[in-house]
Order: structure tokens, then C-alpha cells, then sequence
DNA sequence: CTGAAAGCGCTTACAG
DNA sequence: CTGAAAGCGCTTACAG
């Protein structure tokens, strides 16, 4: 493989001219330049990154942590993280937690190892001393959609309260009354905030969420297919269940499937974030939708402006209510808080659009 | 950041030696070993990958440059290959060419300046110069799932013709007789041969696929939406509609459901690649299965092999036919060419597995 | 505008 | 068993 030097050679000039050349120094020579240019092509030079960083100690590189790549929310956010990082010059490093405290160590100690200029964490495990360790080395964090209380970080994240009240609004005026969550790991934020949403929202109306009615779940599908399962079996099961994230709203489907019972005629079903497939399941989904692609891209303006040396502000985008038919007959839809439906990228004679307020 | 040389002077040894103790080179006494030891833990020291990639020529690092990371396919793919990477010593950086020439390039390109040991690829443009150019300067590569005809490379694929074929027997034997598919690119192995291989299976059974009944895809959603209503436009429409790949089968479905067309009922729908959704659409989709983590895993392997300076083998492993009630009535299942039932990731009540012949 | 030289943080023959 | 030194392929003050 060509070097630098074979370049210098070939173009008559020394390794230095090359490199600044290269790299767009305004004191080259037209003369030289082209004469590197010419060299670079007929060789097929191409600098080599890894000593370019340990010199100029900047990787040009983001790291990306996310939790579990098989869900296809964080696989859109790594999507929208990619394509604005490669906007503003940076290659993005995926590491997938897996939702294992261990995994989510090991990939951010790779990642800090390979010096990535910054790092996009949603913590899978809020507990791990690497983060805190790294905030106070200096290396430039942004959480997003999940964060860590109580460390100094700003956050990119979706609020899904008024969403989900809308949601708590939606089934209670369906005449549905006895309301349970499968929620994820309370030690993650998006794990305990939606619970705290759902049981706020009951308080709201008067109603109360028993233990009982609380599943526990780790955002994956088997948890959602248990949980479910334990519901059914309660001498006075839900007659709605709201999952805190598609995967798990999947594995709760299968299991009352398994049982031969319907949707909605049986049991509502629910589900935290919208995927393109809960416009075909049997049947269509309700579910709350994060802007996932603006969630992906405000992290990484986020993250690179703390790169640059300041200290972007936290950003926190609604969610948003998507009606369908699995908590019960559409009828007329009454608008929730407010009054313009917004656009939903899969259009659907039997989805309702709504917005929570803000 | 502590370097190795703020650790030397802590443990009052030289750079080499802590150099030797940390990479469990046999020749350091046990005291200095502990001396070493101990400074890391102090300073918190963590060695510069980016050094020691220079110095020694090898990152340590894979390359895998997919399709489309929303395609739930390429993420168990990513995810396999990932797992298996991380079991032999690797990490591994992914690209998404997002079914663009230009993005797959810039992909390859960006992780070959970053000198990745290896590169996997499954190639989106098979026409890209930058391949042989990559090859014949060395770079282990090993082809998934897609590849390029004529490049001296290892190839890690599934082979659809046996379950092609039992999914044309399928149809024909409920009945169906204008059996259309909607095609990837034909430039991408992957697109022409599943094409192919329902041309030939329609052919043993004495039916014609006329070219109308061919529909061009892109692999995405939305170009399956295009094909399904061009069909349905059509003065004779097809009464079965095969889509290459899980996203263009749901892009169809959206567009028969538009027209208040039913499945089967209507048309009959079947896929390339399950997904766990597949089952809990209305209708459960009848998918054709490949053995995804078998094929990450596999060419994980074969790369390290090439890395290692050897000649792995392509492998060639079997997909199946999942049948589910895209089709029509599911009734008595005839087993097409062979026996034994395999269990399937979703056990389902409509659900049936076919193995493929070898 | 250009080049010689130092140096980024490691690893590894070489000599002892 | 250990250290001094070279060198991986670049970039960048410094001097001219």
C-alpha cells in the first residue's frame, strides 16, 4: 500500500508539500499541487486515518451506543445518527448493549479506547462508573432517548407524558377500566417514566394502577410475552395492556395469541414507539411515536458542538398518540388536548393521527 | 489522559516493560508485572488503540458494509456478526449503503483508510471498481449474502431454490395460477436469482412468468407499494404475488390494503426473509426463512481465516419455506420434498415449517 | 511557497 | 528479565 512518502517520491516534492496539499493548506504551489494530485491518483493513495489521528489526536469518529439493535427504534436513530454525522464530516462507530450492562461496558470502553472525539449513549445500564469516569476525562457525552440522572450531560430525548395521557384518554373513553403497563427496568429513565406517565394519567381520572396491573419487563420481547402471560393468569385480568416498547407489545401479542384470546375483543393492546409494521399486525397497533430521525439528528449537533468546547443545551421533542384499532372500535375519534392531526409516514384508512399537547 | 509513560515512571519501570507486562509478553518478572499492574489501576490507564494500531499494522477491527440497516434481515446479520466477532477478539464497524452505490462506496472507502483488518460485505453495487481494486490490494474480504460474480472471493450465502420451489408448489397446489413477483435489482446477485429461481420452479410445473408479472424493486418498501399496484392496474392481475424481500412484501401489503383488497382472499402474499412480525400480520405472512445467524457467524469465520492468510470455502446454507396464511386456506399441509418439520423461532398456531431439499 | 525535523503513543528487535 | 532506541505514517511549528 502507498505511503505518504512513495507520493513525495513520485511527485518530486517533499512529504510535508504532500500533506499539505492534500489537506487543503492555501501555501502550496498550483504547480505542486497538481503535480501531488497526479501522484495520489497514480498510485491510489490514500492516507492512512490511523496515523492522521494518533497525530492530530481527533478520530473524526462518533461513537454510538445504543441499547438493542434488533429494535427498530434505535435502528432508525442510529440511521438519522449516521446520515448527520456523515453531514458534518464524521464516521459513526455502532455498539449494541443488548440491553447487558457488561456488553454496553465493554463497547464504550472500545470505543473510548479508539479515542472517538465524542460519544451518543442511551444508557442500557445507568449504574456502569465508566460514564461518570468518562464525563470527568474530559470526553464530550450526549445522552439520547435514555440519560442518567444526576450527571452533568446534556440530554436528547422525546417526552412521551402528554402522549401518553392522550393515550390513558383513549382507553378510558373506550370504556376500558382496568389498565396495566409492561414497563421496562425501572433503572432506566424510559423504563420508570413511563410508568410514572401511565400512573399519573390514571390519577388524573381517578383511577389506580395496582401492583399487579405492573409488569416487568426489559424491553424484550420474551419479558412482554411473561408479563402478558402473568396478566392472564390474575383472577381479574386487564382488559388493556400498555407495552413500553414495541418489542415487548410483540412478545405480549404471542402470548395472547397463545391463549385464543383477540384483539381488542378480549384484551386493548398498546405499544411506546411506532415501527411501520403496527399498521399491519392484526390488528393495527395503537402507539406512541417519537420523532426518532430528529431525536438522531439533534444528538448529533448535540454532541458536536460539545466536541467543539461548548455546552449545548439539552433538547426535549413530544411524542405523539397514533390511534389504530387494537384498544377497541375507532367510532368517532373525539380530539383529545388539541386539534390538528399530523401526516403519519405510513397512511392508513383505519389510523387516526393525534398530537399531545405540548 | 494517563499515557504509557506516566504509567512507567509510577511503577518506576521502563515503557517497554510496561508494554510487555500489559500485553502478557512471558519475559517480566512477576514484581515488575504487579508494579505495572498496580500504576494502571491507579492512573487509570488505558492503552491508545490508535497507537498501537499503527505501530503493529492491525486494528483488531472488521469492516461490514449492509444494505439496509432498517431491513430486519441485515440487523440480525449485523447483530451475528457482531457476537461472533467479539468471540474471536474483533470489533466490528458497520456501514449501511442503504441500498445507494455512492453510500456503499463511501463506506468501503472510510473503513479502508481506517486499514480494517477485513471487510464484509454485501454488496449493494456490484459494479463498484473499488472491489477488485480492494482485492487485488489484498484486503481479506469475504462476500454475505450478496456478491460479485467473477471476484475471487469467499462467498457466506443462503441458497433459496429449494424453497423457492416448494413455495411455487405451495401456491399452485391451493389453487393460484398467475403467479407475479416483485424483484430486487437484477444487478445484485440476491435479486436476479430469486427471480430465477421462480422462473424455474414455475417452468417445471408448465407455467410461464410473462414479464408483466415481473415487477422491479429496489429491495425498499416503497418500490414494493409500485409493483403491487402496477400489478393490480393490470387487465389480468395476478393471483399471487412474491415479494424478494420482507420490506417490498410490506409495501405490497400497503398498497393491496388501499385498494380494499383482501389477502388472500383477493391476491395471495408471500415473502423473501422472515421476520418475527411476519407472524402477527393480518394475514400471517408465508416467508421463506434464511439461516441469518448461521450466515454472520459463518462469514465472521471465514474472514478471520483470510485475515489469517488461508483460503476458506464459500458456504452455502439452506433457507425454508415458513408456511403461514398469506397463501389461502393453510388445510392439510402435503409435505413438498421432505419430511421432517423444523421448529420454528415463533411457534405459532397457523404456523407450518418446510425444510427445502438439499 | 517549501523542506527538515520533531513528535503523536505505542511495540519490538537488539543488546545487555 | 530489562531498557534504550527505532519506527509505524502522518502533521505541523520552525526556519528559510
Amino acid at each position: 500500500m502507498a505511503g505518504i512518502k512513495d507520493v513525495a517520491a513520485e511527485a518530486g516534492v517533499s512529504v510535508a508539500t504532500v500533506s499539505r496539499a492534500l489537506n487543503g493548506h492555501p501555501s502550496v504551489s498550483p504547480a505542486a499541487r497538481a503535480r501531488v494530485l497526479a501522484a495520489v491518483a497514480a498510485l491510489g493513495y490514500r492516507p492512512n486515518a490511523v496515523a492522521r489521528s494518533l497525530r492530530t489526536d481527533q478520530t473524526r469518529t462518533l461513537g454510538l451506543v445504543i441499547s438493542d439493535v434488533l429494535n427498530p427504534y434505535f435502528t432508525s436513530l442510529a440511521r438519522a445518527v449516521e446520515e448527520e454525522a456523515r453531514a458534518l464530516g464524521y464516521s459513526v462507530i455502532i455498539g449494541n448493549a443488548d440491553e447487558r450492562p457488561e456488553l454496553q461496558d465493554h463497547h464504550v470502553r472500545t470505543l473510548l479506547d479508539r479515542r472517538i472525539d465524542g460519544l451518543l449513549l442511551s444508557p442500557t445500564d445507568p449504574g456502569s462508573p465508566l460514564i461518570p469516569d468518562a464525563v470527568r476525562a474530559g470526553t464530550p457525552i450526549v445522552f439520547v432517548d435514555r440519560w442518567v440522572p444526576g450527571v452533568q450531560v446534556p440530554v436528547v430525548r422525546a417526552d412521551g407524558r402528554g402522549a401518553v395521557a392522550d393515550l390513558v384518554g383513549h382507553l378510558l373513553g373506550l370504556g376500558h377500566r382496568r389498565l396495566a403497563i409492561i414497563a421496562g427496568p425501572a433503572a432506566t429513565t424510559t423504563g420508570s417514566e413511563r410508568v410514572d406517565a401511565f400512573r399519573a394519567a390514571l390519577r388524573e381520572h381517578g383511577v389506580a394502577l395496582p401492583d399487579a396491573y405492573i409488569g416487568q419487563g426489559d424491553f424484550q420481547a420474551e419479558s412482554g410475552r411473561r408479563a402478558a402471560e402473568r396478566f392472564l393468569d390474575l383472577p381479574e385480568p386487564p382488559d388493556a395492556v400498555f407495552a413500553a416498547d414495541n418489542l415487548m407489545a410483540l412478545g405480549a401479542l404471542d402470548a395472547i395469541r397463545a391463549r385464543g384470546l383477540t384483539v381488542p375483543g378480549d384484551i386493548a393492546l398498546a405499544a411506546f414507539d411506532d415501527i411501520p409494521w403496527f399498521v399491519h399486525t392484526d390488528p393495527p397497533i395503537t402507539a406512541i411515536a417519537q420523532p426518532t430521525e430528529e431525536l438522531g439528528r439533534a444528538a448529533v449537533r448535540a454532541l458536536v458542538e460539545r466536541i467543539g468546547g461548548h455546552s449545548p443545551d439539552s433538547v426535549t421533542l413530544p411524542a405523539r398518540l397514533v390511534v389504530r384499532r387494537s384498544c377497541g372500535a375507532s367510532g368517532p375519534v373525539e380530539e383529545p388536548h388539541t386539534a390538528a392531526p399530523i401526516a403519519h409516514p405510513h397512511p392508513h384508512p383505519h389510523t387516526t393521527v393525534r398530537r399531545s399537547n405540548p
